[in-house]
DNA sequence: CCCGTTATTGACCGCATGGTTAGCGGAATG
DNA sequence: CATTCCGCTAACCATGCGGTCAATAACGGG
């Protein structure tokens, strides 16, 4: 989004090379910035990591800042999942089921970028701006996504109405988090997709646990 | 916990100017710690902000690391809530009901310092270690009061069985950290301790909505 | 009033950091 | 073959860090 720097404006094309030695650099800025954070990672350490001069560093990106919004940049990539595709053929409960489990694995698949993020939007000041707002509006997208699935999936009878679809997808969302910072810090339990989904099964549509006679919401 | 250093040792009471100045610097250190980490301080901006030379912070304080410690014993102190006592009186729903709620409250009102253990658990090598096992020991602490209040409940026909108490309670702690972090992030909802105990009210016990006449969990 | 202990400070040290600079090898281009 | 500019490096620099130390102010007990 801000790349390209001195290299094309001096009217001259950077070489292969470059590029070569500039990815090598992201990648070990990636690694490190991922699993120590911003300040405690020295450049230095990057320079060591990727097998490179540190003065190489300074040459493709001005400063440890621009260097830190690279990788950022980079690693927002894969959050832009494209959900549109192969939901055609599902009906809305299926979708709902499918977006909950792409959530939680690529949280599992991705865990050092969404520690990483998280650490960031922690306690920086710069909330609202930059990376917070490119997150937020993320997260944003996907709230208001599953919103509108259960709001059809109740139209056609498919889930309880118990809930307004508002308060039935900031529910979702919130044991969505929940999972995800027990799996962070504890590691615990491993995230088992399969587990979460059937909880949310049950939930959501009221499937009875299988294996169990006791029918679904019993209250005495 | 590690508290009285060399001053007491040496056969020679603290005087109560000390613990003033002790005291001053500790302040000055959360609030730097809290809302910039622990690398991001430097004991010159500690020492600035307590109005206080940095030689005397080394004087209360052997290391960085000590100060840092100091800092977090202090901060956890609130976090020892007692819930045993006024709990005798209620019923295991009312119960159930009353620790939610104390979590959310404790979460609105203690933002700063959980933000702060948060970020400090989430990108630093000491999981498991000091911190680390204090604040876990907190929550499975929790998680497991949780977990026999539901079993309780549910021996007692007060809630749904179609879950195993384990199950439950993981499901609502999930829920509590996911709005933990909306709370941090977003700010968003502004952590509405009572529409959020609607919600379990709901879940976990069934009850209608009010003002809504379909019956809760129905299913088509 | 003096003395010992406590409380506090300014000046200082070694070191690692983010960042700079001068220059070198080598691929293009003429 | 000479020139030019790109890709890259070793050595360097200023700054700020965590931490130390010697000196001294403040207090309390004899």
């Amino acid at each position: 989004m801000i790349e390209q720097d001195q290299a094309k404006i001096a009217s001259g094309e950077p070489r292969e090379q470059a590029q070569g030695s500039r990815d090598e650099i992201l990648r070990a800025a990636i690694r490190l910035f991922a699993n120590r954070g911003f300040h405690e990672t020295s450049m230095s350490e990057v320079a060591r990591e990727a097998r490179v001069s540190k003065a190489l560093i300074f040459w493709h990106f001005r400063t440890k800042e621009e260097l830190f919004m690279a990788v950022l940049n980079r690693l927002l990539e894969p959050y832009f999942i494209d959900f549109a595709e192969e939901s055609g053929v599902l009906d809305e409960r299926e979708q709902i089921l499918k977006l909950v489990e792409m959530y939680l694995l690529f949280v599992r698949d991705h865990a050092n970028s969404v520690r990483f993020f998280l650490a960031q939007l922690l306690h920086d000041e710069h909330r609202g701006e930059g990376l917070g707002s490119q997150v937020m509006q993320l997260y944003e997208g996907y709230r208001s996504l599953l919103t509108s699935l259960v709001a059809q999936a109740q139209n056609r009878g498919l889930c309880a109405r118990g809930y307004t679809p508002e308060s039935a997808a900031a529910f979702l969302l919130w044991a969505l988090n929940g999972l995800l910072i027990e799996f962070l810090f504890m590691g615990h339990s491993a995230l088992d997709p399969q587990h979460a989904l059937r909880m949310v099964r049950e939930w959501l549509f009221g499937e009875a646990k299988q294996g169990e006679p006791d029918g679904g919401q019993a209250v005495a």
